[in-house]
DNA sequence: CTGAAAGCGCTTACAG
DNA sequence: CTGAAAGCGCTTACAG
């Protein structure tokens, strides 16, 4: 390959007859450095397309500019608008982005935030993996440079998180449910105990204990791993009940969809039946019919407060650890799934 | 922030009483250093946790061990699982990859092919933005550094370029309806001649013409950007046709989403009276009713072999430009759309 | 207003 | 088997 060598300073340098200190402030706008010798500067790195490298630069200043972000799975539609977010605000503040999947496991996930630190990143922005045990290496990794967590977030883990108002959001869409008339709510919800579920689970409680109905475990449905399947399956065993329930919140929209289908195969209507409300304003949630009642995550709006966060630490270091929480507000965005106009 | 500095040569050689010359060659493994010493140093660097500063490390070779890629979208699924294939192979192999999205905009990849230039990315992949037409950038980062092209990619680029085997994958699909029994068989494109639209249409042709099918240029719809939408739109328009074609063909599985939503608005029997088929295998293809039929096109296996391709231009560089094409194999997936068990 | 020199953390040809 | 020294491309305190 022909690699042509990027321009250098010490080219430009030479073929002005000046001192690479001088070149180098002219480009800087250093004050020290007369307009016309600038002009002179400027103009030839223009036409030499003299561009600095970088990684010198960060090299000497012990800032690269890049920061890092690890997410469980980069398919994710939600994630995708996160890192959306995160991309544009990163990148209108001078930084550019290395991605990196932890694929939700544990072991990848510390071995990703190795190489982000040996790659010099001046800061991380991660979402935790789902079984993360080794909180040991991510208390190193925030000890010694700008960590910022968010959607996946753990209490343990002293530094800025960045989520959504979980349990409100939860909350606002069993009170949907309640103000359609619905009284027997089902919840379908993770086993493991992950943030995300238990304030959803929290939201669901406190709404149907302020609306002075009763709460019955039978409708309460926990899997493993949520998912399409787990909903349909999960929905079947509804079904079977003595006292079917009159709606059904799912606190993914996939499982959401899943108990859709199930639906469908048991001819029950929707909503008039049984409702059903999801969460996260998925794409699929307009595919499927009826289309779905959803809470929306704002994605882009998520990743820019990270990202914002992060640059804000990285830019201006404070000495001690900042634990923080900021609570982005969520949408219930209502469609035929639960309320038919 | 509490700081703490990374752990350097000259502190572990301090520590040891060594020079930092023996104990980066330690360090390596290099074979003119004892055992013992290497014992020694590797255990201490253990102990202190002892990083190598890839930045350093980077600069002074000449070598980042960084890839730029550069996509239109990063939301699209099939962009992620391209993305994922990217990341796993290419860390495997000791690459880390900085993402970027150029949102079709020619203006904004011509900025990020600079600044990856900059960042000293050892080699970049990318998809081309909509309207490309800057080639001169692109020919100039290419000639700079080794440069792979994937999914949307252009002839007027001399380099290596990954693709789908877009003209047979449609041919297939045409063939499938033609077998199922259907003879007046409706297209959805693009306007614009892009690559993959133009193939897939040179496909949709030669199959028609192989199966001495008429061509009619009533059924030939063509749309400036191929949307969910517009698949709607162009449904309603084939269904006011005097002669309704028995089949659509939509050159993305959004817009044939589209087509059966407006189907379904008309009582019309898919795939009886009409058959669907898409093209990608989005994660839409099996939420929508009926499931749809569509190729499959293997992203994660795109990407591996476009960083597969990039790395071994990296690291074993020629002297000219390799313009090759390489292409990946596809898969019709039958689903309900196009034929009901 | 400009330049010579040190140094960021590492590798490696050269010397011993 | 080990070390001193140069150098990657840049910035910046120090000198003039």
């Amino acid at each position: 390959m022909n690699k042509k060598q990027n321009t250098t300073l010490k080219e430009l340098a030479k073929e002005l007859d000046l001192s690479i200190s001088t070149v180098s402030r002219a480009l800087n706008d250093h004050q020290d450095i007369s307009e016309p010798t600038k002009e002179r500067v400027k103009n030839l790195a223009k036409k030499l397309h003299y561009s600095p490298n970088l990684f010198a630069k960060g090299f000497r200043s012990h800032r690269t500019h890049i920061l890092g972000v690890i997410v469980p799975n980069i398919s994710h539609y939600f994630t995708t608008t996160i890192l959306k977010g995160i991309l544009e605000k990163g990148e209108s503040l001078g930084y550019r982005v290395i991605i990196s999947e932890s694929k939700n496991d544990d072991q990848k996930q510390s071995e990703m935030l190795q190489t982000m630190l040996q790659f010099g990143v001046d800061g991380i922005l991660m979402a935790l993996a789902r079984k993360t045990r080794s909180i040991d290496d991510i208390l190193r990794v925030g000890s010694r440079m700008p960590l910022v967590l968010f959607d996946k977030v753990s209490n343990k883990i002293p530094c800025t998180q960045v989520v959504i108002n979980e349990e409100e959001a939860a909350y606002n869409a069993i009170e949907h449910l309640i103000n359609t008339g619905k009284t027997r709510i089902a919840i379908i919800k993770e086993t493991e105990q992950s943030f995300n579920s238990r304030k959803r689970f929290e939201g669901y409680l406190r709404a149907l204990k302020e609306h002075n109905l009763p709460i019955d475990e039978k409708i309460i449905l926990s899997t493993e791993d949520i998912s399409l399947e787990k909903g349909k399956m999960l929905a079947n065993i509804l079904l079977s009940l003595k006292k079917r329930p009159d709606a059904i919140f799912a606190i993914t929209d996939s499982a959401a969809i899943g108990v859709i289908k199930a639906l469908h195969k048991f001819k029950i209507s929707i909503p008039n039946d049984i409702a059903v409300v999801g969460f996260s304003n998925s794409i699929h949630s307009t595919i499927i019919n009826p289309s779905l009642t959803t809470v929306d995550q704002p994605g882009e709006k998520i990743g820019r407060t990270a990202v914002k966060y992060l640059i804000d630490e990285i830019e201006n270091p404070k000495d001690d650890l900042l634990t923080r929480t900021i609570e982005i507000k969520t949408n219930l965005i209502v469609r035929d799934s639960s309320f038919k106009a």
